[in-house]
DNA sequence: CCAAAAGTGTTAACAGTACACCCATGG
DNA sequence: CCATGGGTGTACTGTTAACACTTTTGG
């Protein structure tokens, strides 16, 4: 694919070096905990915002631009899930949200950052927080989060990335990955409801639920869910 | 908002300096000619790529990162439109896309691009094509480009931008965006069938846009129509 | 008069909303 | 037996898809 003509072309292209920007990942790391949606944040160590809440995140891997290429977004999005979270490889959902590139959002230069969301089922949830430090990784509530105290643009991250699962919720099936693999209607309701920040009539959420089941999207798993009360059904999500 | 425990740090940064990738804007540029969507290509002068087609844009201008932070990516993204279409600044509607960072989708070496999506109503096509110079840009029919005869990674782009506001259609008022100032009916629903690639009931969409009306979106333009057939009744896009 | 597009109306199927009600279980 | 959540049913409403039909123009 490269000739002559292209290596030259190459060599004097690299010879230029136009100023380039610093490259990052942020994560915006979500789970629904006692039906309340979670943002997972790490508290800042070092300046600038020195102790101040952030989202996770870190450089992309460029390499040397040369033999060594470096890593993709994708996977320097994953890479940093798993340094911070310390979950395994495919456990969560990963999805690339917007790119940050204000100047002046960050006091140390010009630095644009790749924005990923991720969903973590409630059951993997606990060894995130257990896995690193709990003074440094907690999950915070997304509706009482102090936006205003958080690090750099990252209230305009987080703020995004919520109307992004709302909006999804309505027509992907994203809430599959923030139960576990087996769940009840109403498990799945309240995930639902944490998401969106209102009430859903059970009896209608049901119906949509069947409806689910009918077109082979769900189906109904062994066992039932032992809640104190009477006992309910449980399905799992079918991936195709 | 910097104090002297944040000056230490950014300059002990500074003097890491990871490796940092270039970084473009890239521009899919629509509209609808002759009730068929149509995308904004560009011959390449140069190495790689030399003579095939790709998509419009260039770098972003990231300054010394110091007194100079540079501009934004929406900014980047209306400096590179203006520069390759000449259209006035307002004009057009444009849209973050995505953000591709594969390594290895640029032979000269690591750059990351942010995508962008523009749509630009018909009554100003004519004006890009006449400003640069024929041979250099041309409108093609996306139904009929060569896509595996684009440069670097551009099919995947235009393939997620035809995505994208094929899904946004039917919430957002993007459409409007790709008719005249005052349109009929019957154009606005030529707009969503070349969008969609697909016919519309007249009778239906009707039944939709005249909801619009009702709503105050759209309301009645003075005038008619005239096209050789019966004249139709002109509206034009209420904007909020 | 005819072709073609503008514009009106009708119907059946379907999906969402609100609400009433029964069932099973642990305390 | 009773409070609670699991689960069923129903009447009403609005939206969509499919299609038949009338009206207005230029040629």
């Amino acid at each position: 694919m490269i000739d002559a003509d292209d290596a030259d072309a190459i060599d004097a292209w690299r010879a230029q070096q136009y100023p380039r920007p610093a490259l990052t990942v942020d994560l915006v790391v979500f789970t629904v905990l006692d039906a309340d949606l979670k943002v997972l944040l790490i508290r800042r160590g070092e300046a600038p915002f020195r102790h101040a809440w952030a989202l996770p995140g870190g450089f992309v891997r460029v390499g040397d631009g040369l033999a060594d290429e470096g890593e993709d977004l994708d996977a320097a999005a994953q890479r940093e899930l798993v340094e911070e979270t310390g979950l395994p490889h495919g456990a969560v959902y990963l999805e690339q949200l917007y790119t940050f590139g204000r100047a002046g959002r960050d006091p140390r230069g010009r630095v644009v950052t790749v924005a990923y969301y991720a969903l973590v089922r409630p059951d993997l949830a606990p060894l995130v927080t257990a896995g690193t430090d709990a003074e440094h990784a907690e999950w915070c509530s997304v509706a009482h989060v102090d936006r205003a105290a958080l690090a750099f643009d990252h209230a305009d991250i987080l703020a995004l990335a919520v109307d992004r699962i709302r909006g999804k919720l309505d027509y992907a099936p994203i809430a599959f990955d923030l139960v576990p693999a087996t769940f009840s209607v109403s498990e799945l309701r309240a995930v639902h409801e944490a998401i969106k920040g209102e009430a859903d009539d059970p009896s209608n959420f049901r119906r949509r639920f069947r409806r689910m089941v009918e077109d082979g999207l769900i189906e109904q798993a062994p066992g039932k869910r032992i809640t104190g009360r009477r006992p309910a059904a449980v399905y799992r999500f079918v991936r195709r």
